[in-house]
DNA sequence: CTATCTACTTGCAAATTGCAACCAGTTATG
DNA sequence: CATAACTGGTTGCAATTTGCAAGTAGATAG
């Protein structure tokens, strides 16, 4: 019951909710993936998250208030995991970290591009996304999905002329630990 | 080299990176108390850092290219962390963090004047920020601190008139353990 | 010459992570 | 209508990481 948090630091309150290697990881992929499902985040995840990490963080994320859950009418056993109002408001928090990433990192190409338009549309871009995000996921005024629509489909477009000739061996190394 | 990483993705590559509940704690420490000297980081901690994980995260820090150091001529003994242009970079990042949490975590008052301004002067105060930045840890010394010292004052003076913080409103709920 | 300050290291218990199975109920299929 | 596949998870276990307390070697100050 007891919780102490280690300051008030705006900055540290961040990192005690979503400082970790996972969280963030799980609300890009429902954010840029719209994945909505338990096993679509598990199996379609990039970076192969644990099922029970996957768990874990969605409880928590329940519980922290950034995600909402819901049955699905019809599907009896379906879940669908939405976004909430904090969350949303990740989506600067996302766009400079891709903008680092992309920078500081060696980043992909086909994997970088979101980033790189994100960063380029800039804060009317983000703001742009989260009221699309807040359509889809909150119960508001129906917008047409421009960002997301464009976003995806710059992906689609490099990733269709890259993934053929640049299959990327690093994932498959991971096999050998 | 067991340097595969999960995926090329930015954001994870930043989280790999940054992911944990400490790194940007040291780096927003040497940033914004201007701690240099690995006393300083241990002792001045508003979180209380332990004293192995602050070597261990210095150490990845350095491996990384985050930090560098250097000793202290004079001062055999001392050695001074800097930043490095990467991590400077992390301005925007950080200022994003400080603006979510003052949003939708309990941050208090004193420690949130920061975050406040920096959210305010948007990327024109982030870039001057930088730029100091650049002047104070990767030149030599003598440039006048105008971001920094009005953070720096503006935190004292509310600090000095409120010791009290004031939480309210519709925050995100803590993580229990 | 002694005390303190420097940047760490070490030992250990507890918590977290990653991996692979496993599970109970629900829906789709032949 | 049997059964295969799919649903959202749980369980067990080894390895790693964390938090805490204490210790260390060398440099400096009084």
């Amino acid at each position: 019951m007891e919780n102490a948090n280690r300051s008030g630091c705006p900055i540290n309150l961040t990192l005690e909710i979503l400082g970790d290697r996972w969280s963030l990881i799980v609300i890009r992929d429902i954010i840029f993936g719209n994945r909505r499902r338990y096993r679509e985040l598990l199996t379609r995840s990039e970076e192969g998250i644990a099922s029970n990490v996957l768990a874990d963080r969605l409880k928590r994320l329940l519980a922290t208030g950034l995600l909402s859950k819901a049955g699905d009418p019809g599907h009896s056993q379906k879940l669908i995991y939405s976004l909430t109002e904090p969350a949303i408001q990740l989506v600067p928090l996302l766009a400079q970290m891709g903008a680092w990433g992309r920078r500081n990192a060696a980043a992909s190409r086909e994997l970088s591009i979101r980033a790189q338009l994100l960063e380029k549309g800039g804060p009317a871009m983000w703001d742009a996304l989260m009221s699309e995000l807040r359509s889809i996921h909150l119960r508001e005024p129906t917008t047409v999905a421009s960002v997301l629509s464009q976003l995806q489909a710059a992906y689609e477009e490099i990733a269709g002329i890259e993934l053929v000739p640049v299959p990327k061996g690093d994932r498959i190394a991971s096999l050998d630990s």
